[in-house]
DNA sequence: GGGTAATGTGGAA
DNA sequence: TCCACCTTACCCA
């Protein structure tokens, strides 16, 4: 269940509390054994996320690469002498905390060319000060597809996920439907701006919470799987973009762009 | 207790 | 476009 922000969360922790140690790495579930033995007890050099992906760089060239895919998660655990769950895939511990993965998608080993084999295939995360927004514009502008789509591929920007394209796109008032070439210059500066607002808080807060004062989880949001537009009270629409489900406020997000102003 | 969607992705058809 | 896969949560009976 993770978007950029989980991954973001996990290497800003790791880097405070494992980098520059060694590191003991283990499998309690079994399934990572053979990696876990290849860096156990090296030293952490550095722990960096990449849109959806965690890398780790170890002592001797060796980097471990996560992905949490759909089902994953990464607990931090304060105490790391207390057991893991049986079913952790890998932990890594330090000597004031331990992180647990369950479920990941990809938890594999390699050398540093993986790493810039991963970084390779990603477009730029809003959440890496290294960003660079002009490429995902120059992108956005030379396809058809619905921005919906658009902004769930990750070799276009990287680190964004189905609850963040709602809920940024809400927050611009644009809809999922709408063709990416069509966005407007400044349609696309306050989308950028706003996941990179929205993603950064959601690192702090370890949850994505957009919409202030909701209480429960479930009123955090302005239309991600909300029945009523958290601004205007009207029918959250959903529908299938980009092979996901997408939600939008009709009357806050209209579906077409006013109309052009000039005009032969 | 079963069925299935889910904050994801890659590969086959 | 469909399916498989990682696991959990929630729906239904």
């Amino acid at each position: 269940m993770a978007e950029g922000h989980l991954l973001h969360r996990a290497a800003r922790d790791m880097t405070a509390l494992l980098v520059g140690a060694p590191v003991r790495v283990t499998s309690p579930q079994g399934r990572f054994a053979a990696g876990a033995a290849e860096v156990d007890g090296r030293s952490l050099d550095a722990a960096e996320a990449w849109g959806k992906h965690l890398l780790l760089a170890f002592d001797a060239g060796r980097v471990v690469h996560l992905h949490l895919g759909l089902a994953g998660t990464i607990a931090r655990v304060s105490s790391p002498d207390a057991p893991p769950r049986p079913q952790a895939r890998a932990r890594f511990a330090g000597d004031r905390a331990a992180f647990d993965v369950y479920a990941p998608a990809t938890c594999e080993v390699g050398d540093r060319a993986l790493r810039d084999r991963v970084v390779a295939r990603l477009g730029p995360d809003p959440l890496r000060p290294d960003a660079d927004p002009e490429r995902v514009w120059a992108g956005l502008r030379g396809r058809a597809d619905p921005v919906g789509a658009a902004l769930l591929d990750q070799a276009l920007v990287s680190g964004v996920g189905n609850v963040f394209r709602a809920e940024a796109l809400h927050l611009v008032g644009v809809h999922p439907a709408r063709p990416s070439r069509d966005l407007t210059r400044a349609e696309f500066e306050a989308l950028w701006a706003t996941l990179a607002r929205v993603m950064r808080q959601a690192v702090e807060d370890g949850r994505i919470a957009t919409r202030p004062g909701g209480r429960r989880p479930s009123e955090a949001r302005w239309v991600y799987k909300q029945g009523r537009c958290g601004r205007c009270g009207g029918g959250v629409e959903e529908a299938v973009i980009g092979g996901r489900t997408s939600y939008a406020c009709p009357r806050c997000q209209p579906r077409r762009q006013a109309a052009p102003l000039v005009r032969s």
